[in-house]
DNA sequence: AAAGCGGGGTC
DNA sequence: GACCCAGCTTT
């Protein structure tokens, strides 16, 4: 039997019953897929089902604030997804009446969607002709067909794109590229696959050949910058506080913040308060201390955060103060999501 | 071609 | 601690 057929066959017999595999509807699929986007499934779950009731329809999407949208976003992480799900679902509603393209060509050219949730797309909604190669995907290929070109260098993703080309089944395609993920983030997983009740295990190169777990190859090359936070918990008389919208490139962009102070290293209360002035417009503050004896480090996946909040006690009343009750209005990061959680005065 | 972008699960 | 997850965009 065939590779495709074989996937074709366990898939039928291990599909998980997702929430959005009872639909073909491009809005939700699209939704999902963004979602997914180098997200485990289980962790997409929640967040699928929330938009869904918040945003039943594109045009709902659309008419949201991007505030809004970023709150339900909150703890997803990669927020550019958010931001250009939400500038998406606008121009879809404005330009195209709330119906999606339905060809690959169309569908790449929109924010936020390249080569895979485009395939995905066109294939699971409009029964497409087109290969998907997601992490999952690239891991299959290359240990089955024993291919040892990087997957995160560009002559591996061109290779991998035209081998899942060759091998893909054009007669039922949007249930072979389901297939083929669920293939590899159920049997042919990173870590300790079944490979003796694999039902590839007789074709499999990299079985053959012992060659299991080096494949896939892929080129490492993190760097991890140490970042050192300072941020600024100002509190008046009244329990209010401040927040600062992150603008700019970088991390959490129009994600919420407390004031910040960032700095090339751990720093004393001393130089907090002579460099007050350049974060905050302050008459003149009572009191500055430490909230954090231990400095936490936030790790991002490129980054790590090391994170001390000072508490600011403000003489006069704070203009444009949010009372600290309503701090979790605001889509925040994980970081400064936690400290509000925990913070009591 | 390489870097930047989150947070959480797994081993 | 290392690796990975239904990747995309910018440099």
């Amino acid at each position: 039997m065939s590779f495709s057929r074989i996937i074709l066959q366990w898939y039928g017999v291990h599909k998980r019953p997702l929430p959005w595999r009872k639909t073909r509807e491009p809005y939700l699929i699209w939704l999902s897929e963004i979602m997914l986007q180098q997200t485990r499934v289980a962790q997409g779950i929640p967040y699928y089902l929330t938009f869904v009731k918040a945003f039943p329809t594109v045009e709902d999407l659309a008419a949201a604030k991007e505030d809004e949208v970023l709150k339900l976003w909150q703890g997803l992480g990669y927020y550019s997804r958010a931001r250009n799900l939400h500038a998406t679902a606008k121009f879809i509603a404005a330009e195209y009446s709330g119906v999606f393209p339905d060809t690959y060509k169309e569908l790449v050219k929109l924010k936020g969607i390249g080569d895979y949730t485009a395939s995905a797309m066109a294939s699971i909604c409009f029964d497409k002709p087109e290969a998907v190669v997601d992490g999952n995907v690239f891991r299959v290929l290359a240990r089955y067909f024993g291919v040892d070109l990087p997957i995160n260098s560009s002559e591996g993703i061109a290779f991998f794109k035209e081998l899942a080309i060759k091998v893909m089944d054009v007669s039922n395609i949007r249930d072979y590229n389901q297939g083929l993920m669920e293939f590899g983030a159920l049997q042919c997983t990173p870590k300790n696959p079944d490979c003796i009740g694999c039902p590839l295990n007789v074709g499999c190169v990299a079985l053959a050949r012992d060659a299991v777990s080096i494949l896939p190859v892929k080129i490492k090359k993190n760097k991890i910058r140490k970042r050192y936070f300072n941020y600024l918990v100002l509190v008046d008389e009244n329990n209010s506080t401040l927040l600062q919208q992150r603008k700019g490139p970088g991390i959490w962009r129009n994600l919420y913040e407390f004031p910040l102070l960032e700095t090339e290293s751990e720093i004393e209360v001393k130089e907090v308060v002579k460099n007050l002035s350049d974060v905050i417009a302050l008459e003149e503050p009572s009191e500055v201390y430490l909230y954090n004896e231990k400095q936490l480090v936030h790790k991002l996946s490129h980054q790590h955060l090391h994170t001390r909040f000072w508490i600011v006690l403000a003489e006069n009343k704070l203009k444009n103060g949010i009372k600290i009750t309503d701090l979790h209005k605001y889509p925040v990061p994980v970081l400064i999501a936690d400290f509000i959680e925990a913070f009591k005065i």
